[in-house]
RNA sequence: GCCCCCAUCGUCUAGAGGCCUAGGACACCUCCCUUUCACGGAGGCGACGGGGAUUCGAAUUCCCCUGGGGGUACCA
């Protein structure tokens, strides 16, 4: 059974680059009919926080990620990692250094100052009892550091990278798995330990990560053989690069999935798009697919190594694929809550074929939902403003009489048996002698105060449902006046 | 600094020695549709970082250079 998983730290919101793992992660469990698991990594109680873990929570799942266990919270498993810093203490794997802080520093500083990559240099690896007595009679506590053997070679094939290799020197030195804490107990576990730990417990066959994990894969390697575990597959996957080409941060504006979702993209485009960042379909010219069919054809074989910058342009286009492509009911009912949210004024449920109207007819200008918001205003209030080349149409010679004859024909009743636009802009046009198009735009600069905007006779058609377009006709007539 | 990874149009990518005068998508430009804008449709512009080597033949293999990125915590 295949088993893979997504471990986000709670210390910031569902970020774009832990998502985009967590479909990898999702696709391959569910290309293998495997499971994907969901473990939050918490142990830094410093900066986790409950709010952050309700937004990845309700990221994941509004992307359609599903998980099949979990999630699963660190820090609810704290006894598990102690046990095992303990069993690498009682082996001789591990040891306590009391080094402080300021030797540290300054060990490295020396060792820049020769040219040297700073590193731990195992000073506090073979202590006595009495020196370690002696450290603990100064206060100092000690933090617990894993015997990493400078001598190794650490191989492993990777699913997307192949042969890797990491010589054990360049790892730092023996490496910290247990924070600082007092009397002789076993402090915080830190993040490798509880990884390698959690991975073991949980029976991930498949570490699927960011390549910025390839050192600590090294580590991990070191702290299997240790535990004597058996080792997952491991897939480093290129990351999300921002446009200077730099791995995509918190600091490049918009990068939470939540704040997606407000701006107004779907679900479905959003994980579509991730899914293009890295990875392409057996058949390439296939850009937009759902996560099913994604999951069927997806392997590392075609995961990309470089790194992928990530485009506005493109996801807007895909977003609008979708977008443009729901159904008008639906895409209503997206729409709904933005115009709510905007404070218009409406019964979804009295309004509800207006709504549609509206929805069908504003739809295939919209990139996100959230530009209903704008581009819908004028059907809401009752009398917009007119931007200038607006004013300047309704100054125009003619215009005035093709507004006193448009409104006459709205309140003439014989003439007309319901509101047909087509038909008293042809009279106005044959009656007046005048330019169709003097009608059309004189017309369009009345009733919604700008000279373009969506199909004119449809947005007379809603208006006039509302009862502004008389009102605004009016209003048109002063100005044009 | 040191270690590691990567390198095809502006961007995302296809390409696993001849099918490549390098294909697709986004963006951009032009035209059509439309008396507006948008949508939609049809075209166009546009790339194998450089140098060696292997080979009859290299975008594809190897080496060097250059460039870019990642990592170097008592964060994850």
């Amino acid at each position: 059974m295949i088993r893979t998983r997504i471990a986000p730290s709670p210390t910031g919101n569902l970020h774009i680059g832990t998502a985009r793992t967590a479909v990898f992660n999702w696709l391959f469990a569910r290309h293998h009919q495997g499971q994907f698991v969901l473990r939050i990594e918490d142990t830094d109680l410093e900066r986790s926080q409950a709010d952050y873990t309700q937004n990845i929570l309700e990221g994941l799942t509004w992307l359609g990620l599903t998980w099949d266990e979990g999630p699963v919270f660190q820090s609810k498993r704290i006894h598990l990692y102690t046990q095992a810093i303990q069993t690498l203490l009682d082996q001789g794997l591990a040891y306590r250094c009391y080094c402080t802080e300021a030797e540290l520093d300054q060990m490295r500083a020396a060792q820049q100052a020769r040219g040297e990559a700073p590193r731990y240099d195992n000073r506090h690896r073979h202590l006595t009892p009495e020196q370690q007595s002696a450290f603990e009679a100064q206060g100092r506590q000690p933090v617990i550091r894993f015997k990493i053997d400078d001598h190794r070679e650490i191989n492993w094939t990777d699913l997307v990278r192949g042969p890797l290799t990491w010589q054990a020197k360049d790892l730092g030195g023996d490496m910290v798995v247990a924070r600082a804490a007092g009397e002789g107990q076993v402090g915080q576990p830190l993040y490798n330990l509880a990884v390698v730990v959690d991975d073991i417990d949980m029976q991930i066959t498949h570490v699927i990560r960011g390549e910025d994990h390839i050192a600590n894969t090294a580590k991990q390697l070191l702290l299997y053989e240790a535990f004597e575990a058996p080792l997952p597959a491991f897939a480093h996957s290129p990351l999300i690069l921002n446009v200077e080409g730099r791995k995509l941060s918190k600091r490049d504006g918009v990068t939470s999935i939540s704040e997606f979702e407000q701006m107004g993209y779907m679900a479905s485009a959003l994980v579509n798009y991730m899914t293009l960042l890295g990875w392409s379909a057996p058949d390439p010219t296939q850009e937009l697919f759902d996560l099913d069919t994604a999951a069927h054809q997806f392997g590392f074989e075609r995961v990309n190594k470089a790194g992928a910058k990530f485009d506005w342009d493109k996801l807007n286009w895909i977003n609008t694929q979708y977008l443009h492509n729901i159904p008008v009911p639906k895409l209503t009912d997206l729409l709904i809550p933005y115009w709510e949210s905007a404070g218009y004024k409406f019964d979804p449920t009295a309004d509800r074929a207006w709504l549609e109207q509206l929805a069908a007819l504003i739809g295939p200008s919209l990139t996100r939902l959230e530009e209903a918001i704008a581009q819908s205003q004028l059907f809401f209030i009752s009398v917009p403003p007119l931007d200038p080349e607006a004013v300047a149409q309704l100054q125009k010679p003619g215009a005035l009489s093709v507004l006193q004859a448009v409104l006459s024909a709205l309140e003439d009743d014989q003439s007309f048996s319901k509101t047909d636009p087509p038909a008293m802009i042809q009279q106005v046009t044959k009656t007046l002698g005048v330019k169709k198009g003097l009608v059309m735009r004189s017309l369009r600069a009345a009733l919604t105060g700008a000279l373009q905007g969506p199909d004119l006779i449809q947005s007379w058609l809603l208006l006039n449902q509302r009862g502004l377009d008389r009102l605004r006709l009016q209003k048109a007539l002063e100005v044009a006046g």
